[in-house]
RNA sequence: UGGGGUGUCGCCAAGCGGUAAGGCAACGGGUUUUGAUCCCGUCAUUCCUAGGUUCGAUUCCUAGCACCCCAGCCA
């Protein structure tokens, strides 16, 4: 981030909190419960890229871990070879970081303990608590019963501890075809609660694993590998999302039926809706498999790389994920709160800058053609601090066509007219004489003249002109394309499609508009990449990390200023 | 009609038996060389509904209602 102050960036979080959660751990703590230890997990399967949804969940986790003088552990649970890849670890491990989080040590794998799993099952088939089935797919599903209807027992269960053991060791050792046979927890197939009715717990792929080769044929499913990576790290508080309330039952049987010393406390929360977007990584991959965006870190993603490539910052979105909350409530949250965070956030920490994006072109016609002035303008209105630059001021100038009309639409409107006096942001007053046309009625020019006497001070004569416009001295204009991310979806729940629909027909079709040939402020000229700044008047933008260095440089529109002028049915 | 959850302002969310915090949004007004920022003010006699307990209930009890999740060898 430019000119960033952190002093000032600190200032825009808040003080610790306090939800449900938290008060859970300080009855723990006030219990003298694991010994006055915190220690906590994020556990991201390697499968797509991180949004602001995880970003709740890893603000609540390693949160909590640096409040409670604990510690989180980032551990990835690689338990699916099929749909993870090393690109997803590596960026996981980037975003986490650059939202400003930091674990001990290395990352952690699932799959650091496929060996011990793999000892613990052996320890539930010798309790005769879990056996080796047979079944196909497709009876298993027809045997599971329904959510009124109780199941009915597999013709597998039943077999002999020394059976089980020598099956499930031939299992491990790829005697047995993929999807041939699993082990399956013995529990209760008339159990209400569904993932209690005999749960599988390893099926065998033989898939290649992104960390451990082609070592397993045998790979553990979530349910079984969740609660015991928890305990063999330690962890004191496991928070995940609602939807696994109900596999609660599951991860305290695990525990509960092998010897192990450590049980920690599973504690669901509600996952965080964002209105106009979606966070299901399923449909995120889709959006960037079928190119309906130009990436994982396509700025309208709600990628924390789509974020940080727009411009938002690891602050801003900390600073959102402790405004939200942490409940059990189903939720759904405006992207004006999201919205209104950044541009608290940038407003802070954001140098100013002029940029026309819709050129106009202006002539001065009484500003001497050989003269040239270098003007100065303060980098921050209320931060003095962030110092000042220099602006060229000539006969020729840039404004943005949205800044003048011919004639004056409503008296309350402020900007240029022919005949009218508008103030060029720290410069001259200006009045419009004239104005030329294209052959296709478009307007091609102003013809203007300036008050000499108003550089720095309003008119002499007491005259008062309201207007304010933004401009660039044309000579020394920066060349620049610049790109306008609006929301990605048409409504705000994109789920909500017609019969037969699929999301995909609530993407708004002007998520992104491209502005080839804007001009910027000469000092922009030396801005790099990442880095953001207030255009005046339009918004933050920042400059695009992924463009070639050669090519026109590439700025993106993080988001726009608030503007009670357009909400009241102005333009 | 099985099991597990949730219901406090348009949105998020405090509150844990003592008489409804805060943020966002919205709406007024002031300052302003960004229609920005900033400042000041307004915004739930009411907490899903109905009963009950109590001097007193959003908080306790009972009965309803609404919504969400679960039948992957995904996580």
């Amino acid at each position: 981030m430019n000119q960033a102050n952190e002093a000032a960036a600190a200032s825009s979080e808040r003080q610790p909190v306090k939800n449900f959660i938290r008060h859970l751990i300080d009855a723990d703590l006030a219990a003298g419960k694991n010994a006055g230890a915190v220690v906590t997990r994020f556990p991201p399967e390697p499968n797509g890229y991180l949004h602001i949804g995880h970003a709740k969940s890893i603000c609540l986790n390693f949160g909590i871990a640096r409040d409670y003088r604990g510690h989180c552990n980032l551990r990835f649970d690689d338990t699916n070879p099929e749909k993870e890849t090393p690109e997803f670890v590596a960026s996981i491990e980037r975003d986490v970081n650059w939202l400003g989080f930091h674990w001990q040590g290395r990352a952690l794998y699932a799959s650091d303990y496929f060996e011990q799993l793999y000892q613990f099952a052996l320890e539930l088939i010798d309790q005769g608590l879990a056996y080796v089935c047979e079944q196909s797919g497709e009876e298993m599903r027809t045997t599971r019963g329904t959510l009124t209807e109780a199941g009915v027992n597999s013709p597998y269960r039943e077999r002999s501890v020394a059976e089980n053991r020598d099956l499930f060791t031939r299992m491990r050792s790829g005697e047995f075809a993929d999807g041939s046979r699993v082990l399956r927890a013995k529990i209760d197939m008339a159990s209400p609660n569904i993932n209690l009715r005999d749960p599988v717990l390893y099926r065998i792929r033989r898939t290649l694993h992104h960390q451990t080769g082609s070592e397993w044929c045998l790979y553990p499913m979530y349910d079984y590998t969740h609660p015991i990576s928890d305990a063999l790290e330690g962890i004191t508080h496991s928070l995940c999302t609602l939807e696994f309330e109900d596999h609660r039952p599951l991860y305290d049987w695990v525990l509960n039926h092998i010897t192990i010393a450590c049980h920690p406390q599973q504690i669901e929360f509600s996952r965080l809706n964002l209105q106009y977007t979606i966070v299901s990584k399923r449909k995120l991959t889709q959006l960037v498999r079928e190119k309906y965006v130009h990436g994982w870190d396509d700025p309208r993603m709600p990628t924390l790389a789509g974020m940080r490539r727009r411009g938002y910052t690891p602050e801003a979105i900390r600073t959102f994920c402790d405004r939200i909350g942490v409940t059990k409530a189903d939720n759904s949250v405006e992207m004006s709160l999201l919205e209104n965070t950044v541009r608290e956030d940038l407003n802070l920490r954001a140098s100013r800058r002029m940029a026309v994006l819709k050129p106009l072109r202006v002539v001065i016609s009484n500003y001497p053609e050989d003269q040239r002035e270098q003007l100065t303008a303060a980098n921050h209105p209320q931060r003095p601090e962030l110092g000042s630059r220099t602006l060229p001021f000539s006969r020729e100038i840039w404004i943005d066509r949205d800044d003048f009309v011919p004639e004056r639409p409503n008296k309350s409107f402020k900007r240029l007219v022919k005949g009218g006096e508008v103030r060029l942001r720290h410069a001259y007053i200006i009045r419009c004489d004239a104005y030329e046309v294209e052959s296709e009625g478009e307007i091609s020019r102003l013809i203007c003249s300036y008050d000499a006497d108003t550089l720095g001070k309003n008119p002499a004569d007491g005259r008062k002109v309201k207007g304010v416009i933004h401009w660039v001295e044309a000579e020394e204009a920066v060349s620049a394309e610049v790109r306008l991310y609006d929301r990605l979806f048409d409504r705000p729940n994109p789920e909500q499609v017609a019969e037969g629909e699929h999301f995909t027909a609530a993407i708004n079709p002007a998520s992104l508009t491209t502005l080839a040939h804007c001009y910027l402020e000469a000092s922009l000229a030396a801005s790099s990449a990442g880095e953001t700044y207030q255009f005046e008047r339009e918004g933050y933008f920042c400059r695009d990390p992924e463009t070639t260095a050669d090519a026109v440089a590439v700025w993106n529109r993080t988001v726009t200023l608030r503007d009670s002028w357009s909400e009241q049915g102005g333009d």
